[in-house]
RNA sequence: GGGGCUGUAGCUCAGUUGGGAGAGCACCUGAUUUGCAUUCAGGAGGUCGCAGGUUCGAUCCCUGUCAGCUCCA
């Protein structure tokens, strides 16, 4: 059977049994702070186990991308080596929230296994927690199993458990026999022996771990289950090994096609090559993009891995990025999102790659200069350490090159570098506390606030509950004309108030879907009732210009510079717009114009917007952008201007385009490899700018008595001749020198045969002086020049002719001497030396004294 | 979040007890007229990432900061 008709068949199934399909969540968490990757099928549901958010349907069935790149369960270095880890999987699952239990669950499992599948029951076995009686009971009463093939078993293998406290219950595993012989099974083998698969967990979600370690008893009761796809499709195939199936096959294929090597011969570099594949594709379709913190390193370090297991194959260029499309082929049509965004993920696979080699180069050639320092035959673990976490060499490379070199690396040594990176790295770990706890005092009970500001700016409220929170107050309403701060789009200001309270509104918030005010004024407990509300009218107005820009951006931007741009982050504020996309060169000048051009038609033409609600594959079908990583309802917004721009979108916008009025982009830079950032204007603010821009144009022309099409050419000349009118002045300076040579040469006194000059110059500069003395002294056979200057301070120069600095005389000695007489220091080489000073007068007694400091120098 | 490394001419990089900023390539000028980077001579090009500090003097030492690379979390 087929993987997309195996998937297909357990979700529709679960449809037949009154369930919902639901849609894998983002394998990029949006909401979720404390988790780097969707790592299992109930992460999107998480909220409501919770009991922070009610179920739209009770009863559920999915396919969760998941990812899992460390961990207790998953070594990234086992990955690919054996057949069944991988960094990238799809988790099925069937959900009761409070509804069905356990009976109905273990039913449908044993009926999809043995009737649909048609899965051996002689070689099915059935594990369930020690202390579930129940379980233990129902499976040979509600199915035919035979009963000595349900097994008890303890906490470690059937008792899941989210996290230190919160929802937890027993869990019930089928696992199933894979050896030739089914003669030869033994229930010693479940849990322990590789012959037997675990494939589907059916976890029973009855009690809430306390923080003190007890469990109590959850009100209503939840079924999550999961079955690993990928091992799922390798039973049903009839395979042994999961990258024996067709869902990675066609990868495999199209590696070979690239190398000489054959998946038969060698099969672990092309395991790990298809499996990081999936896990990077789906990745970065979803959002992600390799970086050296966070998410985005663990994406580099795949990269990395994948790279260096192509360089078995004898992959010395970017190879990865061809396998994409393969990809697309097996999984387009259940996750779209890997076919709508392949060029996208090419692209950025394979810059990532081009840019490990650059990596590698760079550390071939430490590795050589780490070589030629060592001597012996063993490279010191700190050494190879150094190269590995300072250049981002790998070890292996290392280990490989130096056995080319018949040398050996102390590994224990390396391994204990690690260790105290580790140590370092854990000791100034910061211990995050994102969920902060509010503590609510309730006054009404009517619950969903909901937000009515897209028509109308006042409305009268009540309030459901307050709080007090970090000396802000925390206000619930049961409506609000208050955008909360989503989708890049800030929150409404405004205010909120009745005959007892006024309260600034200084931020509003979602927090579990409920619209949170953040004010600060006169607040009384008293009488809390109705209130009424009003958003500052006008920053609205101008948000609403600049949402809208940023749509008409977007598209302009894909038209521009073409389909591979994707947003990857945005904010929109009522006095500018900022824009964060994929991109992997500057924007140019001209392209900017584009871009602006075409938004500004957009204006002109005054588009009458379009906001409807629609089922978010309508919306799709209809071509709307769905920003990356976004969790969509079921039902979603979308926002049209003409046949233009359309964009799922929460936020507020503008009636026509027209009401823009003028968009301007102010600024273009670079976030992060990869990425731009995009900052514009519109409306009142654009024009401003562009006043701005004007006035200081017309100073200019005024300052260059031009009109605007000279200024660069004015500007351009003025630098050139200042640059010539600079040279002259040296020049003519090293003329007037050369001509003043003559009259510091007469003024030149003797002691014995060596010439002696000590003066005060018109030097203003420290090379203007190191000019004059190094000419004075290529004039004299054997001396000494001492000279002055001024600028800000004191400034004396020494130099002596060679024959003196032979004869071991040194200007540096006599510099650090006449220094000290300043009150300063000095120094410089043996020819040439300086020395500083505290002011004026005491250079001048230096310079006058000069000749009879050197003939006590040079006698003494 | 914590380490390490790097930042010098358009590009690739040199530059140690702190003492007057360099090479190769590219560019310009002049010769040369040649099998695929022709050769030779000359020239232009620098806030030594940025801001402080120490010093008579900082590309170099110290502090901070920005950017890139890299390892750990």
């Amino acid at each position: 059977m087929k993987s997309n008709k195996i998937r297909q068949t357990f979700i529709d199934f679960f449809e037949s049994k009154g369930h919902v399909f639901v849609p894998s969540s983002p394998v990029v968490p949006q909401d979720d702070p404390t988790l780097l990757f969707a790592n299992a099928g109930m992460n999107q549901f998480k909220p409501i186990f919770l009991g922070e958010q009610s179920p739209s349907n009770l009863r559920a069935v999915n396919s969760q991308k998941c990812i899992r790149v460390s961990g207790k369960h998953n070594d990234l270095e086992e990955v690919g080596v054996d057949t069944f880890h991988h960094t990238f999987f799809e988790m099925l699952g069937n959900w009761s929230f409070g509804d069905y239990y356990k009976e109905d669950a273990i039913k449908w499992a044993w009926e999809l296994f043995t009737e649909v599948w048609n899965l051996d029951k002689n070689r099915l076995w059935v594990t369930v927690f020690e202390e579930d009686e129940e379980s233990y009971l129902l499976w040979p009463k509600i199915t035919n199993i035979d009963p000595n093939r349900v097994l008890k078993s303890g906490r470690k293998d059937n008792f899941w458990e989210m996290g230190e406290t919160g929802p937890c219950g027993p869990c019930s595993e089928i696992h199933y026999f894979i050896g030739d012989d089914i003669s030869k099974q033994n229930q010693d083998g479940v849990n322990n022996s590789d012959q037997y698969w675990e494939l589907w967990n059916l976890v029973f979600i009855q009690n809430n771990r306390l923080a003190n370690g007890q469990l109590e008893e959850l009100p209503s009761k939840h079924v999550d289950t999961g079955a690993g796809f990928e091992r799922l499709a390798s039973v049903l195939q009839g395979k042994l090994n999961n990258y024996s199936t067709d869902l990675f096959q066609p990868i495999i294929k199209e590696c070979e096609l690239l190398t000489d090597s054959t998946y038969k011969e060698n099969p672990v570099p092309f395991q790990v090559i298809a499996d990081h594949l999936r896990m990077l594709s789906f990745s970065i379709a979803d959002g992600a993009m390799p970086g050296n913190e966070g998410r985005g390193y663990v994406l580099r370090r795949i990269i990395r891995r994948a790279a260096r297991f192509g360089r078995v194959l004898n992959f010395e260029n970017a190879f990865l990025f061809k396998l994409v499309p393969s990809l697309g082929k097996i999984m387009g049509n259940i996750f779209p999102e890997i076919i709508e965004r392949q060029a996208h993920i090419a692209k950025i696979i394979k810059f990532e790659e081009e840019s490990f080699n650059e990596t590698l180069t760079k550390g071939l050639i430490q590795f050589e200069k780490m070589i030629s320092n060592t001597n012996g035959m063993i490279i010191s673990g700190k050494a190879a350490f150094k190269l590995y976490d300072t250049y981002g060499f790998p070890l292996d490379l290392t280990q490989q090159m130096a056995n080319e070199k018949k040398l050996s690396i102390d590994i224990n040594g390396f391994e204990k570098a690690m260790k105290d990176q580790k140590k370092r790295a854990r000791k100034s770990a910061k211990f995050d506390n994102y969920a902060q706890k509010i503590d609510w005092i309730n006054v009404s009970n009517l619950k969903n606030s909901e937000f009515i500001g897209y028509d109308t700016a006042k409305c009268e409220a009540t309030i459901v509950r307050y709080a007090f929170q970090d000396e802000k107050i925390y206000l619930v309403l049961d409506k609000t004309p208050f955008y909360a701060e989503s989708g890049g789009q800030v929150s409404d200001l405004g205010v909120i108030s009745n005959d007892r309270l006024k309260l600034n509104v200084l931020d509003v918030k979602i927090i579990n879907d409920e619209f949170v005010h953040i004010c600060e004024g006169e607040f009384s407990t008293e009488k809390l009732q109705k209130v009424d509300c009003e958003i500052d009218y006008k920053r609205r107005q101008r948000t609403k210009k600049n949402h809208t820009a940023t749509h008409l951006m977007h598209k302009a931007l894909k038209i521009v510079l073409g389909e591979h741009v994707q947003q990857a982050g945005s904010l929109v504020e009522p006095n500018y717009l900022r824009f964060d996309l994929t991109h992997f060169e500057k924007i140019s000048d001209t392209e900017i114009e584009k871009i602006e051009s075409i938004v500004n038609e957009e204006i002109l033409t005054n588009t009458q917007l379009d906001v409807s609600i629609m089922p978010i594959d309508q919306a799709k079908h209809e071509g709307a952008y769905a920003m990356f990583g976004e969790k969509y309802g079921e039902r979603v917004r979308v926002v049209t201007a003409g046949d233009f721009s359309k964009e799922l979108c929460g936020g507020t916008h503008v009636d026509r385009t027209g009401d823009i009025g003028f968009f301007k982009i102010v600024e273009e830079s670079s976030l992060a490899s990869g990425v731009r950032r995009i900052v514009a204007f519109t409306g009142d603010k654009a024009l401003e700018r562009i006043q701005k821009m004007s006035s200081s144009l017309n100073n200019s022309k005024r300052l260059l008595n031009c009109n605007e099409d000279e200024l660069e050419g004015r500007i351009e000349k003025l630098l050139k001749d200042k640059k010539e009118l600079e040279n002259q002045v040296k020049r003519n300076k090293s003329v007037g020198l050369l001509q003043d040579l003559d009259s510091y040469l007469s003024e030149s006194k003797f002691i014995d045969d060596i010439s002696v000059i000590s003066k005060m110059t018109q030097a203003e500069s420290i090379e203007e002086l190191k000019d004059l003395g190094s000419a004075l002294i290529n004039k004299i056979s054997i001396g000494a020049v001492v000279l002055g200057g001024m600028n800000e301070k004191p400034m004396l120069l020494i130099c002596l002719t060679n024959n003196l600095v032979e004869d071991g005389y040194s200007a540096a000695v006599i510099a650090k001497d006449l220094g000290k007489q300043m009150g300063a220091g000095g120094g410089g080489r043996p020819n040439m030396a300086t020395a500083g000073g505290k002011d004026e007068n005491g250079l001048r007694l230096v310079v006058e004294n000069g000749y009879d400091y050197l003939k006590n120098y040079f006698k003494g």
